[in-house]
DNA sequence: AGAATCACCTGTGAGC
DNA sequence: TGCTCACAGGTGATTC
């Protein structure tokens, strides 16, 4: 599912439901979920009495913030938080639940059981992976044209690789680099070493765009993603190529083709990006 | 260093 | 209608 647009959107709509909320027990259907402390019923014990305080964002974690704990959380592709009252009937693929002294739960529901749950102490949690694994989010002042150009310049895999890159800048997944290469009319299977500098400044400007605008937006909906409160995105309707296929490109009319690269759908204009 | 492949899971839609 | 296969907003481990 979900990319940095999501997650802070994600971010936003659950913090007005759940802060100043106290767990009083957590239920977990499926441990895998569960990395870090290892033992689900370790993380259990420490997070049991726990009061959150604020929910934080790094790249496309989501990071829980309690008085001695936090949580760092990622969605990876179909993870969903929602708080709902404790009689409410369990939807399917329901894994983990946090139940609340005032009667509600906050449950993380996850059809493909990729995402993950990791607890740290407070303070610790940025000293270890995986958040020390993650470069600044796009628009972060320190995601800079000197700092971002040093990285594409001296490598040879593709700029999409690059962009995908969580250590180099964090939060941009399949859609936002599809969008924001065709932004910057830069084909997707050119070599990092291959671009000039003012095409890699179009990169870096796109990508901190598009994923602002998107952001605006509540995010993008394809098939599965709804907020915290259920509410789908709009910024689908905002797509140049992501899921364009065979339509015709709004800048030129080619065909937007749709190819395999680096394993991953690759969606792009053969006539606007070079 | 980086590419390719598999692994983690389930659901859906296309094609036969 | 029913089967099989490819594919899906992600990342991490492994192997070459």
């Amino acid at each position: 599912m979900p990319e940095l647009p999501e997650v802070e959107t994600v971010r936003q709509t659950l913090k007005q439901l759940v802060l100043g909320k106290t767990i009083n027990d957590v239920t977990i259907h499926w441990g895998n979920i569960i990395k870090q402390p290892a033992e689900p019923e370790s993380f259990k014990r420490v997070m049991i009495d726990q009061t959150l305080h604020d929910i934080d964002r790094m790249g496309k974690f989501l990071i829980f913030q309690f008085d001695d704990v936090h949580m760092v959380s990622h969605l990876r592709m179909e993870g969903k938080f929602a708080v709902h009252p404790s009689e409410e009937p369990m939807k399917k693929h329901t894994h983990v639940i946090f139940h609340f002294t005032d009667g509600t739960e906050l449950r993380y529901n996850d059809v493909r059981k990729f995402g993950t749950m990791h607890a740290f102490p407070k303070g610790e949690e940025r000293k270890n992976k995986p958040l020390t694994l993650l470069g600044p989010d796009p628009f972060d002042p320190s995601f800079t044209l000197p700092y971002f150009y040093e990285k594409v310049k001296r490598t040879t895999r593709s700029i999409k690789a690059v962009l995908l890159d969580q250590s180099v800048v964090a939060g941009l997944g399949n859609i936002y680099v599809d969008e924001t290469l065709f932004r910057a009319g830069v084909h997707p299977e050119r070599r990092g070493k291959e671009l000039a500098e003012a095409q890699v400044e179009a990169i870096r400007i796109a990508a901190i765009e598009t994923i602002n605008e998107a952001i605006q937006q509540g995010g993008t909906t394809i098939r599965t993603y709804v907020n915290s409160q259920g509410q789908i995105g709009m910024f689908q309707q905002k797509l140049y190529v992501y899921g364009k296929e065979n339509e015709a490109c709004q800048q030129c009319g080619t065909l937007i083709e749709k190819m395999k690269h680096g394993g991953r759908g690759t969606h792009y204009c053969r006539t606007c990006q070079h």
